[in-house]
DNA sequence: TAGAATCGCCAC
DNA sequence: AAACGTGGCGATTCTA
């Protein structure tokens, strides 16, 4: 590739001249180096600022933050549109070293990733996404070097164009998400990205004494059933020490456990959760060893691992979000996933507010079952929801032709798994084993549920059929997923015919939930001048704000509207609730 | 011996 | 009893 004109920048009387320059362009690339990937433990070397032609390098180390302020104001406004690949990672820092708030943004990483439509194949670096869309090949290979001491011609020139590159990248990227009809999705995605870097930055406090009692009580518990365990099923093992002991099974192994069982003649083929539920009530071994199951899944996922990662700059536990973490746009937490906490009471109580805070969790109420009601426009559901009655015993009195007052517990646990199980393209085989029920009796439930809600049934059988003709589906906003799937295998094709139901509610959710994020997150910005309100957790449907107690109660007004506020603005009949509490703790009716 | 594949299970 | 969608992740087992 040419070099790139590129200037570097370490004085402070270039800057005002440099913030003229970029005030008047209409987009400007911006890239960042960094000597290290936590914001919180490594510095911030080089911020690239890229116009036609000119890119301009600031030394981050000659200049401070009061010096580089007058670029602030043009980092958080809608325009210029600031060009960045993975801009979360630039705006964690620019946020956090330089107290700069990134927005406006065109991130050519999620535009990569809404392109490409959920291809689990395709990559979305910035070194594929170039030779994908403008067939130019770039070297990364300067990347990992070290930022921290004197630059090389060679560094500079990397950072320079790095930069440079994102002004054509956004062209050609621009004109592909529109030709495809993704500029709103895009939007959408673009708009979040403020708040998923305050997600990031802001982590959550975990009470730490609090972990560790919860985990040394299950390890005491474990050690109890271990040895239980161990004594029952090692009369069953074929291995034996030297001094003819027998070797103790490896619990942990699906496979000695089973060869276990079968020597005390439970015969099983693998040990499953489900199946070892099954035969838990005639073999009480059985039961325990579910119980240490349990047991040391919850040890092992959610132990000490989650105390190491806790930063130890922040003393909070900071997940890495991916903004677009499956095709139907839902965003998906590592490091530790938050998303996967058990929602028992010892688990989340765990969770809390900081000495001065509260905790604001709010999630919506039945979301997916909203959509389908107001995609369906069947009017029995929406009436269901207009009526506000408990959603499941509504259905069951739909079902059944009987008052509320007249179902039975066993009724509306039908018509709960009715549903749930019918968004995700259930059959009536997986109804009969999730009810305990016969085929031929969930087959006679899915019928009622039909009869009562026929819309429902007709769009989900559309939504069926259109994966299958056209193999993508599209949510509310317009988000795509194209389907790698054959319509002429059955087994391909039942998937399809799943996913095609599902697609659409759950991506339409994932479209109103990012809304969301983005609403409050500039609902807040009042607040967040002086630090005293932030989102601290998203999953899927769930909101969660830590804020300063005197604001607690205006904030959780402000969290319950703005995400009501959201979903108007994509559905036209039904009406979505948000339950939310004000608590100590991530603990709430859910 | 490192990485892939598999089993299994946590969340919404 | 692989047929209920989306994920992350840990332990074991397989494989190059």
């Amino acid at each position: 590739m040419e070099p790139h004109r590129y200037r570097l920048i370490t004085r402070e009387d270039e800057i005002a001249p440099l913030v003229e320059r970029l005030r008047v362009a209409a987009v400007i690339g911006i890239d960042t180096e960094t000597t290290g990937l936590d914001p919180f433990q490594s510095r911030l070397r080089l911020l690239q600022l890229a116009l036609p032609g000119e890119v301009a390098i600031i030394d981050c180390f000659e200049l401070t933050r009061e010096q580089l302020r007058p670029l602030a104001p043009l980092m958080a406004a809608p325009r210029p549109i600031k060009v960045a690949h993975n801009a979360k990672f630039d705006g964690k820092f620019l946020r956090h070293h330089l107290g700069m708030v990134l927005d406006g943004v065109f991130d050519t990483y999620l535009a990569s990733l809404l392109l490409s439509a959920g291809s689990e194949t395709d990559r979305h670096g910035l070194e594929p996404v170039v030779a994908r869309y403008l067939n130019r090949s770039i070297d990364k290979q300067a990347q990992r070097s070290d930022w921290s001491g004197s630059l090389t011609p060679a560094q500079l020139e990397y950072a320079a164009s790095d930069a440079a590159i994102l002004l054509p990248l956004y062209d050609v990227l621009h004109e592909w998400l529109g030709k495809a009809d993704l500029l709103v999705t895009a939007d959408i995605e673009f708009d979040c990205l403020r708040a998923v870097i305050g997600l990031e930055l802001n982590g959550v406090h975990l009470d730490v004494e609090r972990w560790r009692g919860l985990i040394a009580s299950m390890r005491s518990e474990q050690a109890g059933v271990e040895a239980e365990l161990q004594a029952a099923l090692s009369g069953a093992a074929r291995q034996f020490t030297l001094f003819g002991d027998p070797e103790p099974i490896n619990l942990d192994s699906p496979a000695q456990v089973r060869d276990a069982l079968v020597h005390l003649g439970i015969e099983v083929d693998d040990t499953r959760e489900w199946r070892l539920q099954r035969l838990a009530p005639d073999h009480p071994i059985v039961a325990t060893l579910l119980r240490h199951r349990h047991l040391s899944k919850n040890l092992s996922a959610f132990g000490d691992n989650i105390l190491e990662m806790i930063n130890p700059v922040t003393g909070r536990l900071h997940p890495e979000y991916r903004q677009i973490g499956s095709p139907t746009g839902r965003m998906t937490s590592s490091s530790p996933s938050l998303q996967q906490i058990p929602h028992t009471t010892e688990y989340r109580s765990c969770f809390r507010a900081p000495a001065g805070c509260q905790l604001i969790v709010a999630d919506y109420s039945q979301i997916e079952m909203r959509i389908l009601a107001d995609f369906s426009r069947d009017e029995a559901l929406l009436g269901a929801f207009d009526r506000g009655a408990d959603l499941h015993r509504q259905t069951a009195a739909d079902m059944f032709g009987l008052p509320l007052d007249q179902i039975t517990q066993r009724q509306r646990e039908y018509a709960k798994g009715l549903n749930y199980g019918l968004i995700y393209g259930m059959g009536a085989e997986g109804l009969a084993s999730r009810l305990d029920a016969s085929v031929a009796e969930a087959t006679s439930l899915i019928e009622r549920y039909f009869a009562a809600y026929p819309r429902v049934a007709s769009w989900l059988e559309e939504a069926a059929q259109r994966a299958v003709d056209e193999g993508k589906a599209r949510t509310a906003s317009g988000r795509l997923w194209i389907f790698r799937l054959d319509p002429h295998d059955p087994q391909q094709l039942a998937a399809l015919r799943r996913v095609g139901k599902n697609a659409p509610i759950q991506g339409t959710a994932s479209d109103i939930f990012k809304r969301a994020i983005r609403l409050l997150e500039e609902s807040l910005q009042r607040f967040n001048a002086g630090q005293d309100a932030r989102i601290v957790n998203a999953i899927h449907d769930e909101l969660v704000v830590e804020a300063a107690t005197p604001i607690a109660a205006e904030v959780e007004q402000l969290v319950a509207q703005t995400m009501i506020a959201s979903a108007r603005e994509f559905l036209t009949r039904v009406e979505v609730e948000v339950d939310v509490v004000t608590t100590d703790a991530w603990l709430k009716g859910k």
